[in-house]
DNA sequence: CACCTCCATGTAATCGATTACATTCCAGCG
DNA sequence: CGCTGGAATGTAATCGATTACATGGAGGTG
């Protein structure tokens, strides 16, 4: 592999000179600037990234760390992270965690050996303490998923009223009795979720019956399992409103199985609006998410931080409802 | 930020006894290493990776190049890279091109500023020839698109006897009119497809209508406008064979919203046997890839070729026929 | 006691770039 | 002709680690 001082030396000039060349500053003469080019042409030479980073101490690199990248909705605001990344010239590094505390270390280990310059952080596997203690120490954004503190600017929509007006939704269309397909404990969005299903039933007056609260998860399994759990009760609820399109599918289709019709015996509303939702039979009224701006907004947020502006506000983005046809 | 010098400073060592505790090297007396570990501790220590890598040459990182990440069969190809990876010590980064030649130029200057020690591809943007040159320059392994020569390992399945297995089953339920979504014509595996298509119609004596072959790509979409084509048509065929899950279940969704039924009024096969084929309803009949031993095994292939094992051989892995609903 | 061995540690070169500072060269001017 | 200034280029320090080689000291042996 050629290296900056093979290239020097094949056009009889200085590293100094080939470093100019490269990174185009001027007061290089057109003549030796040819020269050194196809110098670099004849020894197909590439500037080496690592000796690049490590004098400049910075990569231009950031991390995206996820659970998986097997779901919808994250793919979405993974596009309006690179897009915007293209734009500042940062390269994006998607990494996942599968819910395993070592992929995640191994994560971490990216930000600590400077191997990326930041990060956006769209789940939440580690203990509040030490993931502000991380933010302390390095630039992190935090995408979607919030966080009780606010150790970290975060960019996502107001879960607790995106819940609420979908509840109301229900309500208003006639549904009392209302089952709650949630992400799990261990989730704070689906906490704040409840909170707005809480407060949306308090205000219309109707009693909350914690039987309907199912924490499955934010997976399609998770609606089959609900469901399964719902039909040992003795009475079906009039409408299921699950915290993710695809278990809020998982839930139609164990219906379906059971002979039980949707919209026709009981409605099922789903969240984040992702692809899925429309695709499927009948397709699943849901809550919106402005998923490619949620992701745009997080980079530019990590952007400014990497250019040295200070502390930075949260960004809220506002939800929408979309009707379709599982609720009636 | 702290580096090798300061804990060296704080310890009271030099920076190669530093380095010999880090890498836990023999020969460092218990009592200097525990000095060493407490110096660590207090100035919050990480050795910078750039510093290591450049010395090394070499990364222990590897890229995983995609078109997009919003597809499920990748998802798990990629899972099966991660697994294996992380049994032999490499981190995995994930890069997507989106279709776009510049992304895919941005990707590849990873390797060539040796940011990353290897690569996985599992697109296919550039011409045959460049990808050719690029594999002899560097430790590439391709993961289910195959391409004309073999100038890197691939790992996959047969497409051409996948296709061909498929339609024969189709003929085998009394199809012969059978229309084909392929994924376009930029795509090799699409082309194998199709020639297993023409050759299980030929050893049944069933005449090739060129008018059923749609080149709409490997997406949702594409199974829409498909069928959108073909309704032009003066008579449906008995069956369409989806190159991708996702493909036909768009066929299937806008055969519904015109009042044909899957399997009643015609049969659909999809390929992959993403999660989504399981999920829709009817769910879908198709040809399943072992994708998570694809991506596991091209990592191996890697990794071997990372360890110095010179010319390696491509791996063909065995495909398998889900029947569900979608074929009658 | 002189010498050898081996263990623990230190010194300094090295990886491949960037860049502050030094140097050279030439044109222009009085 | 000699001086000045600026453009073009070179020299060498630097980024933060690893590691070959050097060194020093302790312990063993004849």
């Amino acid at each position: 592999m050629a290296t900056i001082k093979d290239v020097a030396k094949a056009a009889g000039v200085s590293v100094a000179t080939v470093s100019r060349v490269i990174n185009n500053a001027e007061n290089v003469k057109e003549e030796t600037k040819s020269a050194v080019e196809k110098a670099i042409q004849t020894l197909h030479y590439s500037p080496n990234g690592l000796g690049r980073n490590l004098r400049r101490l910075e990569t231009k690199r950031i991390l995206v760390l996820l659970n998986t990248i097997s779901n919808q909705f994250f793919s979405r605001v993974v596009k309006g992270i690179e897009d915007k990344a293209r734009e500042e010239n940062y390269t994006v590094m998607i990494c996942t965690t599968r819910g395993n505390r070592k992929n995640l270390n191994d994560s971490i280990a990216l930000l600590q050996s400077k191997v990326v310059d930041g990060a956006i952080v769209m789940t939440r596997e580690m203990p509040e303490e030490e993931f502000a203690s991380l933010c302390r120490a390095y630039p992190i954004v935090c995408a979607c998923e919030p966080w009780e503190g606010n150790a970290a600017p975060r960019v996502g929509i107001d879960d607790f009223t995106a819940s609420f007006d979908a509840v109301e939704f229900l309500i208003h269309h006639g549904k009392e009795k209302i089952a709650l397909f949630e992400g799990g404990k261990g989730s704070y969005s689906s906490y704040l979720r409840e909170l707005g299903y809480r407060e949306a039933l308090k205000k219309h007056g109707i009693p909350i019956e914690e039987a309907l609260l199912f924490q499955e998860g934010y997976t399609y399994n998770a609606g089959i399992r609900g469901i399964d759990k719902l039909l040992q009760q003795r009475e079906l609820p009039q409408a299921i409103f699950a915290f993710a399109d695809s278990t809020a599918i998982g839930a139609v289709k164990r219906l379906s199985e059971k002979g039980i019709s949707v919209p026709e015996d009981i409605s099922v509303m789903g969240f984040d609006n992702t692809a899925v939702s429309e695709m499927c039979l009948p397709s699943i009224t849901t809550v919106a998410q402005p998923q490619y701006e949620i992701g745009w907004k997080a980079m530019e947020l990590l952007s400014s931080q990497l250019n040295g502006v200070p502390k930075l506000k949260s960004i809220t983005l506002p939800h929408r409802l979309i009707q379709r046809d599982s609720v009636k």
